[in-house]
DNA sequence: TCTGGGGTCCTTAATCTA
DNA sequence: TCTGTAGATTAAGGACCC
């Protein structure tokens, strides 16, 4: 079984917040600000606004609608007690997002009855737990299960019996298979193949060449409903990363070099909290074009340290040949645990090294907490360096 | 005209190495 | 010792997902 709630941050602030029911919701960046929305309930999709849409056009389609900034502790809260639930319908459960989670309830007839007993009750608990509503999908595989939850929305229940999966997919978009994106349906245009029963008249060979090995094998089975049944697992963290766009373009070294120190912090606490250090630092850079590059070195030990994550960046932005451009976003990311294996930091094994780095991030969170990341971003202004000052006095 | 943030995975090209 | 080459590793970009 696949379940997936229904608009989940737009609910869980229309349940918390009464005067927000029936009225359009838009989570995400605020009007007049560069972003985009991240989630909107059903009364704001009936302006046509929807997930990943331009805020400005969002506001354009609706003023009136209500626009709220995410309230991220809130919504993983809820997130957990949802979690909860599940583990009380299956032991085997695996979330794949905050909102999502795949369960294995194979066996589970003589306990809960049919398979279309246990999505009720699945959804029951959850509307008397939560008060929020889910979409829930049943078949054979992750694959079918997943398509399910996604073809009744929202408070949705689809089950597909092995002996459906092929008509049920059959009249499908391709669009709804896994990995098709917009520029997968470009070629699926030019090739005039628009459904799954369409695509399942292709051959692997044909595939292949058009979507390389990888692509052309999984569409292939897609199309014919094979896919994994495996649930479960926790899957191991590949990266770590932060990045922020700007709301006006930056040129301004200061300030650049500013935001990549905050951000080399935040990813070096985040590595150090989970106890992760890397070999691979990666900068990213976006130009006002939203022409966007990566540049990345391998160091030669693996660290969580914020100034070598910081000087690593900052050296990687220097010889990036972008360098006093102006621009829209910067970002920093770390990745390459050794041997692809998670491994305790390597924070206590030079200590003066190590007492230098823990005054240099116990002094930017105390920036950051006193003054907040605007204030520390905000470069070498007579009252920005008046902040530093003090903050570093203290 | 506008396009966030945090991720994963795949492809390709360049470079290193046996 | 020189040269060609296969295979591994590194680096960059891009598609996609929630």
């Amino acid at each position: 079984m696949h379940l997936d709630m229904d608009a989940f941050f737009a609910s869980v602030e229309q349940r918390d917040n009464p005067e927000y029911r029936g009225k359009p919701v838009v989570v995400g960046a605020l009007p007049g600000n560069r972003g985009v929305v991240s989630t909107c309930s059903y009364e704001a999709r009936t302006f046509g606004i929807h997930s990943a849409m331009p805020i400005s056009e969002a506001y354009r389609r609706c003023p009136d609608a209500i626009y709220l900034h995410p309230s991220m502790e809130c919504y993983i809260a809820t997130s957990q007690q949802l979690m909860a639930c599940l583990q009380e319908i299956s032991p085997v459960i695996e979330p794949v997002s905050i909102d999502e989670a795949y369960l294995d309830i194979s066996g589970m007839e003589r306990l809960f009855g049919s398979a279309k007993e246990i999505g009720q009750r699945t959804k029951a608990l959850i509307q008397d737990k939560l008060q929020l509503t889910a979409s829930a999908g049943i078949g054979p595989n992750r694959l079918i299960a997943k398509l399910a939850s996604d073809a009744q929305k929202p408070d949705g229940l689809t089950v597909v019996p092995p002996k459906d999966v092929l008509d049920f997919l059959a009249p499908m978009p391709v669009s709804n298979l896994r990995g098709v994106g917009k520029q997968t349906l470009k070629i699926f245009n030019r090739l005039q193949i628009h459904t799954v029963e369409q695509l399942r008249r292709v051959s692997l060979e044909e595939l292949k060449y058009q979507f390389g090995n990888k692509g052309g094998n999984h569409l292939y089975n897609q199309s014919r409903g094979i896919a994994s049944d495996n649930v479960g697992g926790e899957r191991e963290r590949q990266s770590i990363s932060k990045e922020t766009t700007f709301n006006e373009d930056i040129a301004d070294q200061d300030t650049l070099r500013n935001t990549l120190l905050w951000l080399s912090s935040e990813v070096a606490r985040s590595a150090r909290f989970e106890q992760l250090s890397g070999t691979v630092i990666t900068l990213k850079i976006r130009l006002p074009g939203f022409e966007t590059h990566t540049k990345q070195r391998l160091l030669n030990k693996p660290t969580s340290s914020n100034r070598l994550i910081f000087q690593t960046g900052l050296a990687l932005y220097r010889s990036s040949g972008f360098a006093g451009q102006p621009l829209r976003l910067i970002g920093i990311g770390i990745s390459g645990w050794e041997n692809g294996e998670n491994q305790q930091a390597d924070l206590f094994s030079s200590s003066s090294q190590n007492e230098r780095d823990k005054h240099l991030y116990e002094t930017m969170d105390e920036i950051t907490n006193r003054f907040g990341k605007e204030k520390l971003m905000l470069g070498t202004g007579k009252n920005s360096i008046k902040i530093k000052e003090e903050a570093y006095k203290k």
